[in-house]
DNA sequence: ATGAAAGCGCTAACAG
DNA sequence: CTGTTAGCGCTTTCAT
C-alpha cells in the first residue's frame, strides 16, 4: 500500500505551506496572485506524485458533493438507458457525477431512496416519478420534507409538487395524431391507452380526442381502449374497435400488440398507424405506421441543463419545458 | 433554513460529551458500556431532532464510502436496466449506493471514468467493458493503475485483467443450440455473429460450431455470417445462408433480423430458429424459434453479492462464476 | 461509564 | 506573495 499523498506531502516535499499548494491546486493561484515560480514547482510535484484531492475532505466543508441524484421509478426497456446517458452528456467534463436509484415503481421505495439522497447531499435531484392514476393522491410529504434547498427537477410526468419540469409535449402529440389521421382521410379512430394513467398519457389521449371532436368526427367514431396490465387489448375492448381505419396508442409497443391483434382476428382491413416512442422490431408491423421517437436523451440532456443552472445560481426556478418530438419515422 | 442538526447540538440538548453522542449514534452502546438510560435520552433527542449523521464527516475518517462504482461501456436498450435492477437489489437494506457512468464504447471514456471512480474513492467497482476484436490488445494499464485495494467485478465479458468475473455460461449455451437442432433434425446451419466480437459472442459460435463438427457436420453445412454494424446480414452474406433449415444468432435482434430477412427473400422454406436474448415483439417471427432469456438481474446480484464479499473480507478474491441460462421461451 | 482532545484532508479567514 | 490558525462533523485513543 503507497502511501497518501495528501496536500501535506506537498506542501513538504515542496517547502511550501499547505494553504498555499490548496490554493495552487484548486486553481486560484492567479487569485491569490502566488509566484509562478511557486506554482510551477508545486504544480510539478504534484503531477509527479500523482496526487488526487480528496473528495471527502473537501466536501466536508464546502457543503458541495458535486452528486446529481438520478430516481427512476421504475427501469422499464431502454427508457432509462437514453435518459442516463442524456444526464451523462451534459455533465462530461463537469465534477458532477451520477448517483442513481431505481424503485420498483413503489413509493415507498421512492421516498427511502429520495431520502438517502437528501442524507448522500446531493447537489440535485432529477426524478421520473411513478405512474399513479389520478384519483390518487399522489404523496408529496416526502419531495417537501428536506427539499428546502436541494433543486429539483422532475421529468416525464407531471405530479403536483412545486419543482422545475422537464416533459414531453403531449397534448399536441395527440393533436398531430389526430391531424395526421384527418388529413388521411380516415373515418373511424381508435386510441390504445395504458390501465393506469399518468398526466402524459392522459394528455395525449386528450390532445388526439379533442382535436378529432372539434373536426366534428363523432364520439360513436372514436374509440378510446384501455389495455391490459401487460399491455394487450382484452376480448371485449378488441370488438368495439371492429372495422377502424386509424390506430393511436401512447406507446408504440402498445400500438404494435393492438395492431397485430386486429390484424389477426381479422377485424380490420387496412389501418393507419401512429404512436409514440421507437421499437426495435416496428417493421414487421403488418401496417403502415409513423412513430415518434421519445427524446430520451434530449430529456436527460435538458434535466441535467436545468439542474445545474439551479445549483449554480442557487435559486430555486420554478420551470416547465416541454421537448420537441424528433422526426417521425414512418413504415410503409 | 433550519439549523443543522450536528452531533454537537445533541451533545448539547441532552448534556452528554459528543463522544458519548457518538458511539450511541453509531450503535456502540453496548461496546462502551454505555449507562442505558444514556442511550436512551440520546435516542430520543435525535430522533426529535430528526438527525442525520454527515456522510461526507463520517467518510473522511473511515475511509468508507459505502458507494459502489457502477461503469457501462454502452447502455444498449434495456440491459444495462436490468443489470441495474440487479445490482439494487442486492444493495437494498445495506448502506451502499451506486455511482453509475457510461461511455459510449470510448476506451477514453472509459478510462477516465474509472479513474472518477478511484478519486470519488468508490469502495468498489463493477464494469461492462466494451467489446473489442481480438485482435486488438484490449487496454488494460488504467484498471492496474490504482485499482490496487479496489475491488472490482467484470461482467458479461472477459478481458486480460486481474478480477472477478460474473459471465454468461456463453459456450454452453452455443452447445445448446446445436443439440437442439441436431435433435429436430435440421441439417444445414446457420449461425449469425456480430462484426465486432467480444468474448461471449466468440464461445457462443464456438460452442455451436464445436458440437456441430463433433457430430459429424460437414463444414459447408456450417455457415458463420457476420452481420453488419447495424445488426443486418449483407446480400453477399444471406446468399451463403441459401436453404439453411437452421438459424443460431449471439442475440435476439440478430436472430429476427436475419430470419426475416431471409424469409422476404425467400431463401428458406422452413427455419428453427434459436438465440440468446429476449425481444419485445419476438412473437412476430415468422418461424418457430427458442429464446433464452439473458440473466441480467441475477447477473448485476450476483456482481453485487461477490463485491461486497470482496469489500467486507478485505480480500482479493479472483472468481470467475458462470450463470445458468433461465428457462426457455419457444415461439410456436 | 464518560469526557477531552487529536485528527481525517482540505479550505478560508486573518495576519504578516 | 506566503504562513498560521481554526474549523467542517465525526471517530477514536487515552485519560479519568
Amino acid at each position: 500500500m503507497t502511501k497518501k499523498i495528501t496536500i501535506k506531502t506537498i506542501s513538504e516535499a515542496s517547502g511550501v505551506s499547505t494553504s498555499i499548494v490548496s490554493r495552487i491546486l484548486s486553481g486560484k493561484a492567479q487569485q491569490y496572485r502566488i509566484a509562478e515560480k511557486t506554482t510551477q514547482k508545486v504544480m510539478e510535484i504534484a503531477k509527479k506524485l500523482n496526487y488526487r484531492p480528496n473528495y471527502f475532505a473537501k466536501s466536508l466543508n464546502s457543503a458541495q458533493t458535486f452528486n446529481i441524484g438520478v430516481i427512476f421509478a421504475n427501469s422499464v426497456g431502454a427508457f432509462l438507458g437514453t435518459i442516463m446517458e442524456g444526464v451523462e452528456s451534459r455533465l462530461r467534463g463537469t465534477d458532477y457525477q451520477m448517483v442513481v436509484a431505481t424503485c420498483d415503481n413503489s413509493p415507498e421505495l421512492e421516498r427511502m431512496e429520495l431520502d438517502r439522497m437528501f442524507y448522500r447531499q446531493v447537489d440535485g435531484i432529477i426524478i421520473y416519478p411513478s405512474a399513479l392514476t389520478f384519483d390518487n393522491n399522489y404523496p408529496t410529504e416526502h419531495f417537501q420534507q428536506q427539499k428546502q434547498n436541494t433543486p429539483l427537477v422532475v421529468i416525464g410526468r407531471e405530479i403536483p409538487i412545486e419543482a422545475n419540469f422537464v416533459l414531453f409535449s403531449d397534448y399536441e402529440a395527440g393533436v398531430e395524431a389526430a391531424e395526421f389521421f384527418l388529413k388521411s382521410g380516415c373515418r373511424r379512430f381508435g386510441a390504445a391507452n395504458l390501465p393506469i394513467k399518468c398526466s402524459s398519457d392522459r394528455d395525449r389521449i386528450k390532445g388526439f380526442t379533442e382535436t378529432l371532436e372539434k373536426a366534428g368526427i363523432k364520439k360513436k367514431n372514436i374509440i378510446v381502449s384501455n389495455a391490459t396490465a401487460d399491455g394487450m387489448p382484452s376480448e371485449s375492448e378488441l370488438k368495439l374497435l371492429d372495422s377502424i381505419d386509424a390506430l393511436f396508442a401512447v406507446n408504440s409497443s402498445l400500438l404494435i400488440n393492438y395492431a397485430d391483434t386486429l390484424k389477426k382476428n381479422n377485424l380490420v382491413s387496412d389501418l393507419k398507424c401512429y404512436a409514440l416512442g421507437v421499437e426495435r422490431f416496428q417493421h414487421m408491423l403488418p401496417f403502415s405506421g409513423t412513430f415518434r421517437p421519445m427524446p430520451g436523451r434530449e430529456m436527460g440532456w435538458q434535466a441535467a441543463e436545468t439542474l445545474l443552472h439551479d445549483i449554480e445560481s442557487d435559486k430555486h426556478n420554478l420551470s416547465i419545458k416541454r421537448l420537441a418530438w424528433p422526426e417521425a419515422i414512418t413504415i410503409a
